[in-house]
RNA sequence: CGGGGCGUAGCGCAGCCUGGUAGCGCGACGGUUUUGGGUACCGUAGGUCGUAGGUUCGAAUCCUAUCGCCCCGACCA
């Protein structure tokens, strides 16, 4: 992409609005616009990396064997009479009447209208199990918005649902959907740590929650802080392997890492002091199984083995997908801007032609863009006629992981210097050789 | 939902107390200058002062109502 042809409003001042560092930089770097308390249209930038974020849930989904489908952002409220949850949920659900007068909501969550799906086509143990999810946007009519998409009332959440035929399978539903998390976070380059949790509204007894460490976070939290170096990493994982994927989880739950909800403190003052850690955290996935809460008031049942009807065993699984983009810059930015971590960012890398007009630095440029996009990755060229320090400027605020900057005093050696957003380190090299090296670090991403 | 604050040009703000023809910085546009980390100067455009009503000869300014937004707390992916 051209940046003189492309819409990046970037703004130079901070908006009075924004307090925390992650809705400061989406606002400055022209990612997000809001149009109503905790609601926000999506600029091009903002786009891109949400898309980005959206496609890792997907392919880690996909990887654990589920299956994506798409149910409406609108839903009957006779759903939720039968769960009993339409009187149970509170204000925080949208409630809107049709011209027909017919009670309808903007769904919270798709815990009704899965099982209504399931009920009506799958009723045989042959069919289990089954785990079925989408990425669509919720509303949650919160008291008070903040933070930006951390905490919107319209938000983009990947919610899964398993179905199962007995209690131990659907235990490793849990424990699959728990790996596939573990490896989903740190593509996005982070670290998120599952907690046990309180069920809320959703019910259940067996829940834990995701948190990425950050000083922002809205949640409390108590951890042996050796958790933070356990890593997924590249390990081969069978997800129909029920004891492998069980001692992922046993390996990823054993030290202490709990919410201030679940907290118990004499079993944290049994962590060695040294590795006793108090912090703050954002949420951003949750876990539950809940067995037959649902299956039961809706009449999902299904035929086992030996022909008696059971109402099937389920769980559902969150991700924020929208809020994530506020965590990764929680997580990863500095007083320039945002950091991108490679797996999310929105351009793998940004070209600045230090002289727009220079005919050796324009045609250097050139190159390497249609070299960059020969690898199948994508430049963000800044052709504009601006001074360095803008476009430094702005490539740091938007947070590209890797910049190539052409200017006439490097060709004469015949180099461009290639920098590091994170580390700021940069080392000059043939233009070839840039290219090498940004075909290097995007082949494992 | 309790407490506090703010709505004035695209963004950040001053002006309000003490009523008298709406201002500054950044940005945008045109030019000169400059060119490896937001250069300097000249010029131009842009505002029903959130909205409605009231007081007044006269309202951004005073009064009333209303809408919106932000912050702290209680609640949540």
């Amino acid at each position: 992409m051209r940046l003189s042809r492309y819409f990046l409003p970037v703004l130079k001042e901070n908006p009075a609005e924004a307090q925390i560092v992650s809705h400061r930089y989406m606002l400055r770097a022209g990612m997000i616009k809001q149009q109503a308390a905790g609601i926000y249209s999506w600029l091009p930038l903002g786009y891109r990396v949400l898309k980005r974020i959206e496609q890792i849930v997907h392919e880690e989904q996909v990887r654990a064997g589920h299956i994506p489908l798409l149910m409406p952002t609108l839903q009957p409220a006779d759903l939720w009479r039968e769960s009993g949850r339409y009187d149970d949920y509170g204000q925080e659900m949208l409630r809107i009447k049709d011209r027909h007068e017919r009670d309808m909501l903007y769904g919270p969550t798709n815990e009704e209208m899965i099982t209504d799906i399931f009920r009506s086509h799958v009723g045989s143990y042959k069919d289990l199990p089954m785990t079925l999810y989408h990425i669509q946007w919720k509303f949650r009519d919160e008291v008070r918005p903040r933070f930006g998409v951390m905490r919107g009332r319209e938000f983009l959440m990947k919610d899964g649902y398993n179905f199962d035929v007995d209690r131990e399978s659907a235990l490793h539903a849990y424990n699959r959907h728990m790996v596939s998390y573990l490896r989903t976070y740190e593509r996005m380059g982070l670290t998120a740590i599952p907690m046990r949790a309180a069920s809320g509204p959703i019910g259940g007894d067996n829940t834990h929650e995701f948190l990425v460490l950050a000083s922002t976070g809205e949640s409390e939290v108590f951890y042996d802080d050796r958790v933070t170096a356990l890593k997924l990493g590249a390990r081969d994982i069978d997800y129909d392997n029920w004891d492998q994927v069980a001692k992922v989880c046993e390996e990823f739950t054993t030290l202490y890492a709990r919410t201030d909800e679940t907290h118990d403190e004499a079993v944290f003052n049994g962590v060695p002091e040294e590795h006793r850690k108090v912090g703050r955290g954002i949420e951003v996935g949750q876990i539950f199984y809940f067995g037959t809460k649902y299956s039961e008031a809706m009449g999902a049942t299904v035929v086992t083995k030996d022909g008696s009807k059971v109402p099937v065993e389920m769980g559902s699984h969150g991700i924020g997908v929208s809020r994530l983009l506020g965590a990764i810059i929680e997580a990863s930015h500095d007083d320039k801007g945002i950091i991108w971590p490679e797996g999310v960012t929105p351009f793998h890398v940004g070209i600045v032609n230090l002289k727009q007009g220079d005919a050796e630095a324009d045609a250097a440029c050139e190159a390497l863009y249609k070299s960059v996009a020969a690898l199948g990755l994508e430049a963000l060229y800044d052709d504009r006629d601006e001074r360095a320090g803008g476009k430094f400027a702005t490539m740091d605020l938007i947070g590209l992981p890797w910049r190539i900057t052409v200017g006439p005093r490097g060709l004469k050696n015949g180099v461009v210097e290639l920098t590091s957003r994170r580390t700021g380190e940069s080392v000059e090299l043939p233009p070839e050789q840039a290219i090498e090296r940004i075909a290097q670090i995007y082949a494992g991403i």
